[in-house]
DNA sequence: CCATAGTGATACTCAGATGTATCAGTTATA
DNA sequence: TATAACTGATACATCTGAGTATCACTATGG
């Protein structure tokens, strides 16, 4: 499947347009995730053709967000030596990272089933390794998987002026978008198509 | 404000209507966010203009639905006592109540700021009560709001066989759309207004 | 039973988004 | 420098959904 086609090189100042696209896109979608590719490609101080032309379709832009974010996974998961070292260490090692990935990954971390079975089956690993080091108790280690991460994901959603948490990290609080907090403004969920509102948000008041 | 318009009385037959048309809504949105209101009139069995005449707008739609998951949480929290009962006895009759709740209104439940301030403050009360009980140990009662919500929600949004659980409540895991449980196929966030793909997810993987 | 509220069917208008095509100009790189 | 890749601008075609209007028919409830 790979066709003996002309090798088409790709010029390094291409590279860098896809590179913006995704970095705009993970920026516009986190804040709106109905945002259209104009608003993306505005962002990316490109034009909207340029986007098509990058990924031939939005969907195809938005796997290669997943796929980025689960390439951030495994870097972490090999950053932190989950695998070798202490699991506690391990722990907080990653925590680190991931925090950090929910601030800078915002609408991929928000996309069901982004992270693909591997990065899944090693993050399992570590609390299976957890719980061999007594350090927790649960069972099943995807529920203490899904836990952390929950747990994770609702430190990052605090307030900036939680009186909880006072965090080292800067911490880029946007709100989603400003103009859509409210109850109304914000149940403009994911309109379709049209002229009223739109933006919705990932993990809400629940 | 209430103009003193001509009564034009509700029959109770168009009061069923919207009932229906609510009750459709959540569950088609809470399979897909970004579904039509045809859909919508779809599975409530009437015609798209019904539903038009009965809600203003999809966002006044949405509307109703937010304020009906609240209503029912008011009526939740009076009906588990939380402002009389032992602490650790209304949290448990809560906990069972909003787990239904999360089932059943697996859409509102994850709309941005669907609870009103004053739902909020009743939970975080209940928090209050628990630390002053020395049941909980967290400072800040919101926080501890945050992580009880994300906690049931974990739980309602593990798969249907996980041995973490034996669940006696019937326990109908629709899964979200079944054809959309892939990434790529998933990715298809809210696309806007186009014949590709929809389907979100509002508390996927992370 | 009858005035009236409610409904479905149909046919519109309007806006917004995706995706394609073309072409002229610009930039990287061999 | 010259080829090929990349880009923006522009113009389209197409689709989908929201929202409105009209009219004939049905069901409610006093």
């Amino acid at each position: 499947m790979d066709g003996g086609g002309v090798p088409r090189r790709i010029r390094a100042d291409a590279e860098r347009s896809t590179a913006r696209i995704l970095e705009a896109a993970e920026a516009v979608l986190a804040d709106d995730p109905a945002a259209s590719l104009e608003r993306i490609a505005d962002a990316a101080g490109l034009a909207r053709v340029t986007v098509h032309r990058r990924f031939s379709s939005r969907t195809a832009l938005l796997d290669a967000l997943a796929a980025q974010l689960n390439e951030r996974y495994l870097q972490a998961l090999g950053e932190a030596r989950v695998d070798t070292a202490p699991p506690l260490v391990a722990l907080q090692r990653l925590t680190e990272i991931v925090f950090e990935l929910k601030l800078t990954h915002r609408f991929a971390v928000g996309l069901f089933a982004a992270l693909t079975p591997e990065v899944l089956d090693r993050l399992d690993q570590l609390f299976v390794r957890l719980r061999e080091a007594g350090a927790i108790t649960a069972a099943d280690p995807a529920w203490g998987r899904r836990v952390y991460l929950a747990l994770l994901h609702e430190v990052h959603e605090l307030p900036a002026d939680s009186p909880t948490l006072a965090p080292s990290a800067p911490r880029t609080r946007s709100r989603r978008r400003s103009t859509c907090s409210c109850a109304p403004c914000s149940a403009r969920w994911a309109a379709p198509a049209t002229r009223s509102g739109r933006s919705p948000a990932s993990v809400p008041n629940r």
